[in-house]
DNA sequence: GTTAAAAAATGACTTGTATCATATTTAAAT
DNA sequence: ATTTAAATATGATACAAGTCATTTTTTAAC
């Protein structure tokens, strides 16, 4: 609504700082991170960044949800990864100086700081802890990624329906997750029609509950054990 | 065959350095790290290190091939990754304190060297060069990544085994590629049957000569036409 | 050189999932 | 409230690719 309520927010005080590579940070570090960044309010399905632009800086979510995703061939999105509350984003392009090899844009509303670029390297330099958070982010992110290669080459489209909404659980916590049927599509790796039916399936498995467009996992257990892993 | 002259390459004189991560090390860095390295030679399919153990340092192929791989879970292995002379191997786990996530295993014969954990990282906070060359290359594989489960998603087996072919050219080079017809549908995440089909049909569309084992690219223009990236 | 084992190849069959077409519901706009 | 557009849902059909069974070829072992 008002985009302004949304603008300043203290890192001082903020909560997603609390699950953030910034928990580490003194409050020294925290007051000149406070100085530097800024803050912005996204609306729904806003771009933060596309691919092939050049990054300027890297983004850290305060609230709401942002997908990361490529484009194949024909265009269609492949979802790599949504990002929650706390996370950094787009890290990984600070080191390389190319240009962004993915794109990222807002699930929802959302409130996402920015921090330059050279003020966030200059971070990496000068706070050894730090930069070991970061170097730990992305070893994880990388065996993250081993396994969804893996997931997408030998599982099912209605295993990996399990492992995604298991994921996604992790990322909307207690709230529903609201996702369109075409996001969720492009997460997965399958058709918008293909992921409506077997939700539909899952319904009737009492695997989960559609409240319209939001669905509740209601058997957590039963999808653990179709995941599979 | 005779183990010993494989064992003892010297970091200064080493023509894979040149390609790797320690080609900007001055020379008495070099020095340093050739006094640290210890050398061994592996046979054909012979492992580095296994998924669940823990990293007790990171390995650099001076000579042969290493496939990375992790396994679904029926024991399918999927091949993420095959590092060629001059990669640095396994250093992903040296930040996190975890166990690896994937296992390495040599793909013919092999000379590998061994960096000790601590002097890895010991290089990794006193060369901030080096440390910078490191987080470039696991942001590069953390992009490359993003493009495998994508094509993963969105490519047939078919076009899979196009940028497959492709980028086993850009690892053997001159050399013809050596690969099991397991190893190599592991890697495009195919059955072996269908793999084995599919290389048949590239040999009568004339993109390929198999050699017995031994594949051979004769229409690379063809192959990056098929595989569409 | 002969035998045994492993790898590669081929055939027959089945099925999961994509695609295309169309209908229905929900959300947004006027 | 009505209209329009977008999202969701369902049905019918086709085919890529997996599985299982068997044969042939290659490699390794003795």
């Amino acid at each position: 609504m008002s985009d302004k309520s949304f603008k300043h927010v203290s890192c001082q005080n903020c909560e997603a700082r609390k699950d953030s590579l910034f928990s580490s940070f003194c409050d020294e570090h925290t007051d000149t991170l406070n100085d530097q960044k800024s803050c912005a309010y996204y609306k729904k399905n806003q771009g933060l960044f596309l691919d092939g632009s050049f990054p300027r800086g890297v983004y850290c979510v305060n609230k709401g949800k942002v997908k990361i995703f490529t484009r194949g061939e024909e265009g269609k999105e492949q979802i790599i990864h949504i990002a929650g509350e706390g996370e950094i984003i787009g890290f990984r392009s600070m080191f390389s100086g190319d240009p962004y090899t993915v794109s990222a844009t807002s699930l929802e509303e959302s409130n996402i700081c920015f921090i330059a670029k050279e003020d966030f390297l200059n971070m990496i330099d000068t706070n050894p802890n730090f930069r070991n958070g970061i170097m730990r982010e992305l070893s994880k992110e990388l065996a993250d990624r081993a396994v969804f290669i893996t997931n997408m080459a030998q599982k099912s489209v209605r295993e990996r329906l399990a492992c995604i909404l298991l994921i996604l659980k992790g990322i909307y916590k207690e709230e529903e997750i609201n996702l369109t049927r075409e996001d969720l599509a492009n997460y997965v790796g399958t058709a918008t029609e293909t992921l409506i039916r077997l939700l539909k399936d899952f319904k009737e498995s009492g695997f989960i509950e559609i409240h319209t467009r939001k669905l509740e996992i209601i058997n957590q257990e039963g999808l653990m054990k179709l995941a599979g892993n």
